[in-house]
RNA sequence: GGGCGGUUAGCUCAGUUGGUUAGAGUACUUGCUCGACACGCAAGAGGUCAGUGGUUCGAGUCCACUACCGCCCA
């Protein structure tokens, strides 16, 4: 074995390995219930982030813990069509070659869209496999496949005859670049600098006279076909009922009252504009006043807007303010910011306008049989738990605001709307399969409908859908309702909440019963990463720099559940140390393999006799149970840190240091079956955080012992260890704490004194009833802390030379350490006389809560206990002290 | 405006139902080529747990308010 761990020449040999030998096909196994993951499907055409790996990473260490744990595991892969971001790529080379989806046409266009995902698509599964993800590849689905094609159509025209799928012209989001509706959910709002603009509207029948109203958006002024005021706004009530002129369109306008009107706002008059703002198309609604489309689909001012016609929304907004100045009506411009939507995939101005949409009815949380209620139960009442805990009201929240789900995208790449209109009777043919005639009239001049799904539909669908649904599959009956869904917060409601929705409406059952979300992950500083501000790392580059492991361990340990995580380097450093760590302890304990024998017993480890041997298994009992514990509450962080710190603290730095000693006197019995027991176990333990080294060093570890236990052909088919039985040994925990406290004050005080590496101390230790334990483990403290010769004594027995030496409280041990020439007699004095200080301050405060009745009545009798144990310890600790700073004195 | 999160060592973060003298990584200081590992070993320094008040025998942890930062929704 190499000196240092070099991922690049192993990862790919592994995973081919584990693909051919089909560990990660899911296998049904009737009678036992498995464990399912439905995996995030990226983008056809995008490319691998952090945010994948992150995703990815956990899902596997979850996966393959389970797997390992004996449960029919299944992690199926997927990808999204992606919509928008995929038609707009294809639309931006069109482009750039000088032509346009329109000179194609759908279907040339389409081809093209096709060709575009058979070169790029896929991609991001192959940089996937980089990451040693264990997904079954054989149930990859995609969501424009047939299988999920159907579900789509299927739910279509279920809703649709259930009614809740329904037509309607209502004011939607209109991106004028991406030209299509978007639903609520893909605007983003940000604060924009604007102003408030106050313009006078006089009125009808007293042009002397007028009312201001105050807008953010005065070209839209061209399709008021209302104000409303307060209805008991004293400022206004004369005027409800009666019209006002419209200022550049001379057209008489109503004012009307209406308590939906924020007084405080502006002027407290509002102009209404019911096509281009939700609020004023429900105040229009109220009271019956018209629609006018002033602002077309292509971002330019209609006919309706009068001669403003044909004007960019922008520059008519110029151009209004100016003819108002002009005309003597602009009141004043205030300086205001404002929320302004943007689309979220462009970034351009998102325009509230009427259009004639599609919508799913979700209906409200307190209806108990719609979308949205059946949802919100689900949660609510614990079918599907949300972890960490704190989403859940989060998604309730979500849910009890709902709005229709405005379905219809004016795209072409997409699952097209099912519906087919008659020319001959207007009848609306929707099916399943493609329509040939009016399922009405039976004229076979009909016309599907131009628009396709939001990709969220089906992406909806995606629990049921890629299992088989609505075809009662084998793969559907057996793994749904799925395990987990794990994905990012930030789409708690694009997606989760909608799978949970659509889940339920179609199978009847909960998509999954556990929702676990991951936070983002932002650069060094805090900042979003994003390929528009430069800030990316590319996962790739960092699993050639520093291989999958140490990258799957930087993203996933010392994190918690859903909170962000910014990532640098040096994060990815202490991961790729750490695997190098367990590369070098592996490679000493199988290098102390060669020529050995007695390695029997290893797996099971029937006998352990030796108090290093049972102190170390001891502890890797109580991290087995802990890691399992962790990852059972998704705490994979924290598993995570518990092997770390036992690997590195207990086994590296003690273990494997005391091991040595008994290797090289060749003692009995040898430590070598109890180093291959611990590391065989943990690389099983750090397999799912870790995949490829563990199973690199597992190969050669195993080639190299006897076959024992449930022997496999790999460790991600091992069983993953667990403990009924826990072999905790408090005594060897207790003497081996000793051996090492004793180690470390010696080591402390050496380096405190500056005393050489090499330079041995003669040293005398009061046992005071350690004998044995002291005599045991002198070998390795004599080596680890450098004493030589080493003098055991019963204790009690006064020192003759203590002005020579320097000694050391261990309760219950006092080691003294010959030190002539290096400590003086006042210096250690001092020394001792504040550690004494110390020792009764910390008495003081044991002792007064020791002797508070309330706390003794109060609290728990386990840490009454302990407090009182620590009460003797300070106190035996504090007579030591007394005792030597006699001697001294005398 | 409503909601959620954060504020813990110089930096980045853990800290699960309240219970030792609050932990890790990294950076820092000192000393180490002793046969797994300098991607290392040993020792050390570094914190009024944002602030105020409360509950409790006991608060980083629970409650209330305040301040600052961030996110989501309107």
């Amino acid at each position: 074995m190499p000196s240092a761990y070099n991922a690049a020449d192993v990862e790919q040999r592994i995973y081919q390995n584990w693909q051919s030998n089909g560990y990660f096909d899911a296998k049904i196994i009737e009678g036992q219930e498995p464990y399912v993951i439905i995996m995030p499907p990226p983008n056809v055409t995008g490319e691998l982030h952090l945010g994948h790996a992150l995703e990815k990473a956990i899902e596997d260490a979850l996966v393959r813990w389970r797997r390992m744990s004996g449960v029919p595991t299944l992690w199926l892969p997927g990808t999204d069509h992606a919509g928008i971001a995929t038609q707009w790529t294809v639309e931006r080379q069109l482009s750039a070659e000088g032509t346009s989806r329109h000179d194609l046409g759908r279907e040339k266009f389409l081809e093209k869209v096709w060709e575009h995902v058979g070169r790029a698509g896929g991609a991001i599964h192959e940089q996937s496999r980089r990451l040693g993800i264990s997904a079954d590849w054989n149930r990859l689905k995609f969501t424009l496949d047939p299988g999920p094609s159907k579900a789509v159509r299927t739910t279509f025209v279920n809703l649709y005859k259930k009614g809740r799928i329904y037509r309607h012209e209502r004011i939607i989001n209109w991106c004028t670049r991406c030209v299509t509706a978007l639903s609520d959910l893909e605007v983003d709002y940000q604060d924009v600098a604007g102003n408030l603009y106050h313009i006078r509207y006089p009125l009808q029948d007293d042009p002397e006279s007028s009312i201001t109203v105050a807008t953010t958006r005065p070209e839209t002024m061209l399709g008021d076909t209302g104000v409303a005021v307060h209805p008991e706004d004293e400022r206004y009530s004369d005027l409800v009922g009666k019209n006002v002129m419209l200022p550049i369109m001379d057209r008489p306008i109503k004012v009307v009252g209406d308590d939906a009107l924020d007084r405080e706002f502006g002027t407290g008059a509002l102009k209404v504009t019911p096509a281009h703002d939700p609020i004023d198309f429900e105040i229009g609604e109220r009271h019956g006043l018209e629609v006018f489309n002033v602002i077309g689909l292509d971002g330019n001012m209609t006919p309706a807007a009068g001669k403003y016609e044909g004007v960019n929304r922008t520059e008519a907004r110029a151009k209004v303010v100016e003819e108002l100045n002009q005309l003597g009506l602009l009141e004043k411009v205030e300086q205001h910011l404002h929320s302004v939507g943007h689309c979220q995939r462009c970034s351009s101005v998102v325009e509230p306008l009427v259009s004639l949409q599609w919508f799913v009815n979700l209906g409200g949380v307190e209806e108990s049989d719609s979308i949205a209620g059946k949802a919100h139960a689900a949660v609510a009442n614990g079918d599907i738990k949300v972890v960490p805990e704190r989403f859940t009201r989060v998604y309730l929240n979500w849910l009890e605001n709902i709005r229709d789900w405005c379905i219809s995208r004016q795209l072409w790449w997409g699952h097209r709307i099912p519906v087919w209109y008659c020319t001959s009777c207007d009848h609306m043919t929707v099916t399943v399969e493609d329509a040939d005639k009016c399922d009405s009239c039976g004229s076979t001049d009909i016309e599907q409908d131009d628009d396709v799904l939001d990709t969220w539909f089906s992406s909806g669908l995606w629990p049921h859908s890629t299992l088989g649904w609505p075809e009662e599959t084998s793969d559907f009956k057996y793994f749904y309702p799925t395990g987990v869904l794990e994905t990012g917060y930030d789409i708690l409601f694009f997606w989760v909440a909608r799978m949970i929705m659509m889940g339920i409406e179609n199978t009847g059952q909960v998509p999954f019963r556990t929702v676990f979300l991951h936070g983002l992950i932002r650069d060094a500083t805090g900042a979003k990463m994003s390929k528009t501000r430069g800030n990316t790392l590319d996962p790739l580059e960092l699993i050639d720099k520093y291989g999958t492991d140490a990258l799957r361990f930087a993203l996933t340990t010392g994190t918690a559940p859903g909170n962000d995580l910014r990532f640098g380097e040096n994060r990815l450093e202490a991961a790729r140390n750490f695997a190098n760590k367990v590369w070098n302890a592996s490679r000493f304990v199988i290098s102390g393999l060669e020529g050995e024998s007695d390695l029997d017993g290893w797996y099971d480890l029937p006998s352990v006799e030796h108090r290093e041997d049972r102190w170390i298994i001891s502890r890797l009992d109580q991290v087995t149970v802990g890691v399992n514990e962790s990852l059972r509450n998704f705490e994979l962080g924290d598993a995570q840190q518990k092997l770390y710190d036992f690997f590195w603290n207990d086994y590296c730095d003690w273990y494997i240091e005391m091991a040595k000693l008994r290797i090289r006197s060749k003692e009995d019995p040898s430590p070598l079956p109890t180093l291959v027991h611990v590391l065989e176990r943990t690389l099983r333990l750090l397999h799912p955080f870790m995949p490829f080294i563990t199973e690199e060093i597992w190969q050669n570890l195993r080639s190299r012992v006897p076959l024992e236990g449930n022997s496999t052909e790999s460790i991600m088919v091992a069983e993953y260890p667990d403990v009924e039985n826990a072999r905790d040994d408090a005594q060897a925990e207790d003497e081996i704490g000793l051996v090492m406290q004793v180690i470390r004050a010696v080591r402390n005080i050496r380096a405190q004194l500056r005393i050489p590496a090499g330079q041995r101390l003669e040293a005398q230790f009061e046992a005071n009833g350690m004998q044995t334990i002291i005599e045991e483990e002198a070998e390795v403290i004599k080596v680890l802390s450098r004493v030589e010769p080493f003098h055991v004594v019963a204790g009690g027995a006064p020192a003759n030379d203590l002005p020579k030496s320097v000694t050391l409280v261990v309760n219950p041990l006092v080691i003294h350490l010959q030190l002539e020439g290096v400590v003086d007699l006042s210096a250690e004095q001092e020394r001792l006389r504040s550690e004494l200080d110390e020792c009764v301050q910390n008495m003081v405060r044991v002792e007064k809560l020791v002797s508070n009745p309330n706390f003794l009545g109060k609290a728990k009798s386990e840490v009454v206990e302990t407090e009182q144990a620590r009460l003797q310890d300070l106190k035996e600790r504090q007579q030591h002290l007394i005792e030597i700073l006699e001697q001294l004195a005398g």
